[in-house]
DNA sequence: GCGATCACG
DNA sequence: ACGTACGTGATCGCT
């Protein structure tokens, strides 16, 4: 049987892949989107033509004979982004890993290598398909070689195929001839000047007249049009050049074996691993089951403890290793827990019979105490069983690999097997599917045992080298101190919840209802027709194209309906004032009236989730609900607050931090002039307008003092002029003159904000003043936006990293300080730079002394920490 | 699942 | 010339 030959043009089709579908990272921030275009081309290659040999070629980044023939030839890469550079070894990484053959070879070009197996293969009777974007490649085509260029049209690709006999119909020349076509029109070889270049059409009616360049030149004279025949006459040698440059070797010498090139099940293990690791979901999907098994040594042993006595005794052995990896698998109606007591050493104990649930909690609870060292992942979801006097003896595997990559936001223990051991581990869905833990227990015990084991063996197996990497990255103190105490600190707080009033918040929402019914009916009346005002698509037709409505601004879906374009159209018109309104009461009423309601528990309270691992700066982020942002700015969205009270009896205290990122700017930058200006200790935004405008502080107006306060903000945002005219609605030209005059009162905050993005681009990361690191990849980046974004994000993260930093070490003092007074009182929110304390009525003046103390006391900076702190009845009135 | 919008610091 | 302030999360409409 014919034997079929797939060729692939390696950069060629990275880079059809590359522009053809949009940016795309990996958790890691490597940018993956032609390397996953390519992939989906091979896959498809191989569905399509179910060839028999398949081979990658690439360019080698080297001289090649084209040099030797021409001095100034420079290749085919010239001006690659750095998105698309970098993933070229990534390609040929996976291209690896799945087997793929891949040739390359110094001084040959793709095209060569391309071109010579391309015969070798059809004079060995194969058919061959060359897959290539570059229509150079035309030339090669044949009977039995078919060359196949993807288009990208519309999103989708679709493949235009050229056997000989195609490239003669659409281009009226034999492949061969397709050579001196393209050097005639100087196609070819772009990089040597002063090739005559002729148009396609001339080239096409001279090729078609005298078959060859060599026999155009023979009958020059024949050339009726004078400017052509000057050109081509003036530029014989270079015409010739250009003809030998585009021609593809087809007796290149490079070592290469069929047997190579067969092609094998490329979703190898290997594969698998890069696939996770790149986050190729649709890929993976290719993956069976069995080809999933994790590397592990072969004496491991995955063991079920049943009988009780069995058990007890593993207490014993366990209490005695360290580390110790622990988790608990618990759903409704089951609940088990693995120990990993070594590498090798895996346990497994469901509660069955005497083995009661209870007792076990007891036991887990008795072996933290004793254990050295526990290795735990997400350690918050595991207090409820361990011992909590201290976290010393805790080492929380997701909270480390947080530290090390916070650019990462959704660590699995999957996640971590790969980065951090030998091994990989398959999540629970591909094993079991939509299966309970009971399901699943009933219908495989070994492979759930397993899976299970396999949890707690690649915490164990990390362990060590994220130790190693916390402090080879000196955040070992970080983790240590304030990260692992944190964390419990953040159980505790959802564990008390926050009290909230039922009836009241219903009858907030009701309120809400009312007006958005008015609203809805007049906005209804004044456009002349019914229509979904929550819809962007809808409203933004209906104003700016029903009703007419100058300034429209396009969003890449349609009109943008924002609120900062709507602004400018509401004193004129009444439909907008009312969309306004609209929204606002909707967003109330959907996000906080009712979005809350859902979560109060029957103790009336309100458990929201504190997140530890998710912030790329170090701050804590708050979810379902997210009470980290209840309204405030508006007094209507403001009242929600009062239905969020303390327990009877008790009051709120309230502490915010003054300005902390700005204060930590001032001790950051060591700026003398800005150290002082706090250290007299009046309304900074007032003494920056007095020293950036030259006015004395008692004249500073009420717009000197607004604008020194955005500049301010910007400072700390990553300042640009665009930013700034932006809030400020001034000129580009005005906003970069305030800037200057602040760098030239603050010559200290230039200076350290340009050392912040020097220190970043230079070692990729930057730093708070507690050692906590954040990468940022986007500085290297090629792309002018991107890249500034990433010098905002150098100048930004030290200082609000630093703001979490110390608003962290505040609360795990303050609740310390609660613990040893004995407190009843008890830390229940967090927002950034806030704190709210339940505060039992006899507690208020100790609670107000530790607050204030620890909050003032949590770092030690040039200037002073303040903070401003409130009492009252509901959240509301404790602001 | 993603973009637009808007709530907070 | 490029087109933006930094960091989050929830809801909605739409594909």
């Amino acid at each position: 049987m014919t034997k079929k030959l797939v060729l692939i043009d390696g950069h060629s089709i990275l880079n059809r892949a590359f522009y053809g579908l949009p940016d795309l990272t990996n958790a890691e921030g490597l940018h993956t989107n032609a390397v996953l275009g390519f992939l989906n081309i091979l896959f498809k290659l191989q569905e399509d033509e179910k060839p028999d040999y398949l081979v990658v070629a690439f360019d080698v980044h080297a001289p090649t004979f084209r040099h030797k023939i021409y001095e100034a030839y420079k290749g085919t890469r010239k001006g690659m982004p750095e998105e698309l550079r970098e993933q070229v070894p990534l390609l040929k990484e996976v291209l690896t890993a799945m087997g793929v053959k891949q040739v390359e070879k110094a001084g040959l070009e793709a095209d060569d290598i391309l071109g010579t197996l391309a015969k070798k293969g059809e004079q060995e009777g194969m058919e061959v398909s060359l897959v290539s974007g570059d229509r150079d490649l035309l030339q090669i085509a044949s009977t039995h070689i078919k060359i196949r260029i993807p288009k990208t049209k519309g999103g989708r690709t679709e493949i235009e195929d050229y056997y000989a006999a195609d490239v003669q119909v659409k281009y009226q020349v034999t492949p061969l001839q397709f050579i001196d076509l393209k050097a005639l029109m100087g196609d070819t070889a772009d990089n040597i000047p002063g090739v005559p270049k002729v148009g396609e059409k001339t080239a096409t009616e001279l090729m078609v007249t005298y078959g060859s360049i060599e026999n155009i030149y023979e009958h020059i004279d024949e050339i009726s049009k004078k400017s052509i025949k000057e050109s081509l006459a003036a530029n014989r040698e270079l015409a010739d050049l250009s003809k030998v440059l585009a021609t593809i070797e087809v007796h290149a010498e490079f070592p290469f074996t069929w047997e190579e090139a067969a092609v094998q099940d490329y979703l190898t293990k290997e594969a698998y691993v890069y696939f996770q690791r790149l986050a190729f979901k649709n890929l993976l999907k290719k993956f069976d089951t069995d080809k999933r098994e994790e590397k592990e040594a072969e004496n491991v042993s995955f063991k079920m403890l049943q009988d009780f006595n069995e058990v007890e005794a593993f207490w014993t052995k366990a209490a005695k290793c360290t580390p110790v990896a622990f988790k608990v698998l618990e759903q409704e109606g089951f609940f088990a827990v693995t120990f990993s007591l070594s590498a090798t050493e895996h346990f497994f104990i469901p509660a069955e019979g005497f083995v009661t649930k209870e007792y076990l909690s007891e036991k887990i609870k008795m072996i933290s105490a004793q254990v050295p060292v526990l290795v735990t992942f997400d350690v918050k979801k595991e207090y409820a069983f361990l011992e909590t006097d201290t976290t010393e003896r805790y080492f929380d595997v997701l909270i480390a690999a947080y530290l090390c990559n916070p650019l990462k936001n959704d660590y699995s223990i999957e996640d971590v097997a790969r980065e951090y051991t030998d091994g990989f581990l398959t999540d629970y869905k591909q094993l079991f599917e939509k299966q309970s833990y009971v399901e699943s227990f009933a219908a495989d015990q070994t492979g759930f045992l397993q899976y299970a084991c396999r949890l707690t063996a690649v915490l164990w197996r990390a362990y060590e080298p994220l130790n190693e990497k916390l402090k080879q990255l000196e955040m070992f103190e970080l983790f240590k101190k304030m990260e692992m105490p944190l964390s419990l600190v953040l159980y505790e707080m959802e564990q008390e919840g926050i009290l909230v009033r039922p009836e009241e918040l219903k009858n907030y929402g009701d309120a809400l209802t009312e007006r958005i019914t008015e609203l809805e009916t007049s906005i209804y009346d004044l456009a002349g027709e019914r229509f979904n005002i929550n819809s962007p698509k809808q409203l933004g037709e209906v104003l700016f194209s029903n009703m007419g409505l100058p300034g429209a601004k396009k969003t890449k879906s349609g009109y943008s309906t924002a609120a900062d374009v709507l602004e400018k159209l509401a004193p004129e018109y009444q439909i907008v004032r009312d969309i306004l309104e609209y929204r606002g009461l909707a967003k109330l009423k959907s996000t906080y009236a009712d979005g809350l309601a859902v979560f109060i528990g029957d103790d009336n309270r309100i458990h929201t989730s504190f997140n530890q691992t998710i912030t790329a700066t170090g701050r804590i982020s708050s979810t379902e609900p997210n009470l980290q942002n209840i309204p405030m700015r508006m007094e209507l969205g403001r009242m929600i607050r009062k239905v969020f009270v303390p327990r009877e009896g008790y009051f709120f205290m309230d502490a915010d931090y003054s300005q902390i990122e700005l204060r930590i700017l001032a001790h950051m930058s060591g700026d003398e002039q800005l150290i002082r200006a706090y250290q007299r200790g009046q309304d900074i935004h007032r003494i920056t307008a007095s020293e950036v405008f030259h006015t004395p502080f008692d004249e500073v107006t009420d717009l000197q003092r607004r604008n020194a306060k955005a500049v301010n903000f910007g400072i700390v945002y990553g300042i640009s002029s665009f930013g700034l005219s932006q809030d400020l609605s001034i000129s580009r030209k005005e906003a970069a003159a305030y800037i200057d005059q602040y760098f030239a009162t603050y010559p200290g905050v230039k200076v350290f904000l340009d050392n912040c993005v020097e220190q970043a681009k230079k070692t990729g990361y930057s730093v708070t003043m507690f050692g906590r690191k954040r990468p940022v990849p986007e500085l290297s980046s090629s792309n002018f936006m991107q890249r500034s974004f990433g010098e905002r994000i150098a100048m930004n993260s030290p200082i609000q990293g630093t703001a979490a930093d110390i608003m962290k070490i505040a609360m795990i003092r303050v609740q310390a300080g609660l613990k040893a007074a004995n407190c009843k009182s008890r830390l229940i929110l967090q927002i950034h730079d806030e704190l709210l304390i339940e505060t039992a009525p006899d507690e208020v003046e100790q609670v107000r002394e530790i607050l204030s103390r620890e909050m003032k006391q949590a770092a030690d900076l040039a200037v002073s920490l303040e903070i401003d702190l409130h009492t009252g009845d509901t959240w509301y009135d404790a602001k």
